[in-house]
DNA sequence: GTCTATATCGCGATAGAC
DNA sequence: GTCTATCGCGATATAGAC
């Protein structure tokens, strides 16, 4: 899944780098095909082990699962949110709207991390699913972040837009799920960053940057 | 998947019951947990026969999956796109638009239906999965009906909409995808019929009937 | 900390009786 | 048209050597 690994592995101990390499793999394989139709054995050749290996470090195939799904979001969650990270954290509407914007185009650069939410997103709403109560959670999350955003930045546009910002957080966060999806299956149709500046711009909330220049660095 | 089977069963020869019987199970099943996690022999107890039994009536799980799919698609499509189906038939935009919002009324009422595809759709963008291509097709055509929709209703529309088709109709079709991932997951948190309208009307192509009053019977 | 070996299970698929 | 029986495979997981 990630172009290179989550966590700089120089300083820390023999058995913290194995379990790096191991969530490294098994994000890899999940974000191909999904949880259920990855096995240990597969993991453990991917990371360059046995499958017993393996399950020296983690209890099971969910925990490596969960474990991987929560070193994702403190990893991505901070450019856009950063106040599920770090509460209280101020930071103008206009630039974490950027942000949102620079997650789409990041997002467009790692195949793997889309399919990796949007395979297991799908999977997850089954209630049996061990990654259900994570993603019911995580959505609410989110959609609360986004709720606050869009108020922040009704404020401050100019003219005031005419909007409900619970509304267009659900029809947000909907509408980025919705073309990772479609671009997963080909990519060439589905230009995510333009549409989704499409979609704010229409509300009269377009992030204030041009639309050409916007940094991935963030 | 289906609340009721697909269709009636009445007037067919054993042998085409029993096949309408194991796909009924086989989306029932599908719906719930994808196609990877689900065996032959959980569709066969399902059915009531043995999982040899199954592949008397189908070459393999492939194609099952395949039929499942196809089958859906023959009669959901009817409504929105009378063009797949039969094409040539005219049928009024604003009819049409009508018809694609009793189509989220109807899948707020069939959890299994909107399971299926959310599901199968996110498994599907893997490249290597066998309804890869099908649903590579499948939103091909439905971009290309909906983007024809909107053109109609753009000229239809009083006052003329500013909008451009072909975006507009990708921006729609990812919106009701990840809707339904919300729903899924907290159904109260997401009233689907609302939150499309709310986006239609924000481009000035609202449907022309009451917003509460929409027939399901389409 | 990682290995080999093994236990136990369920898978998709086939062959052949009835 | 459906069954039982079986094949070959790969799954998760455990035990114990090194």
């Amino acid at each position: 899944m990630n172009d290179r690994p989550e966590d700089a592995p120089q300083r820390r101990s023999k058995g913290e780098r194995t379990r790096a390499r191991i969530l490294d793999s098994a994000a890899e394989l999940f974000s191909r095909t999904g949880f259920n139709a990855v096995s240990l054995r597969d993991i453990a050749a991917h990371a360059g082990m046995t499958h017993a290996g393996l399950l020296h470090h983690f209890p099971g195939k969910e925990a490596m699962l969960l474990e991987v799904l929560a070193r994702r979001d403190r990893t991505d969650a901070r450019t856009v949110f950063p106040g599920i990270v770090r509460p209280g954290t101020p930071a103008r509407a206009s630039d974490r709207l950027r942000g949102l914007v620079d997650l789409v185009v990041r997002n467009s650069r790692t195949h793997g991390m889309v399919a990796l939410y949007t395979k297991l997103s799908a999977e997850a709403t089954d209630p049996g699913h061990p990654a259900h109560h994570y993603f019911k959670e995580r959505y609410r999350v989110v959609r609360a972040e986004l709720t606050e955003l869009v108020g922040a930045l009704r404020a401050e546009a100019d003219p005031p837009a005419d909007v409900e910002p619970a509304v267009v957080a659900v029809q947000l966060l909907a509408l980025m799920d919705g073309l990772q999806t479609q671009w997963l299956l080909e990519p060439e149709a589905v230009p995510m960053e333009a549409l989704v500046r499409a979609f704010l711009a229409g509300l009269g909330l377009a992030p204030d940057d041009g639309a050409g220049r916007s940094p991935v660095s963030a």
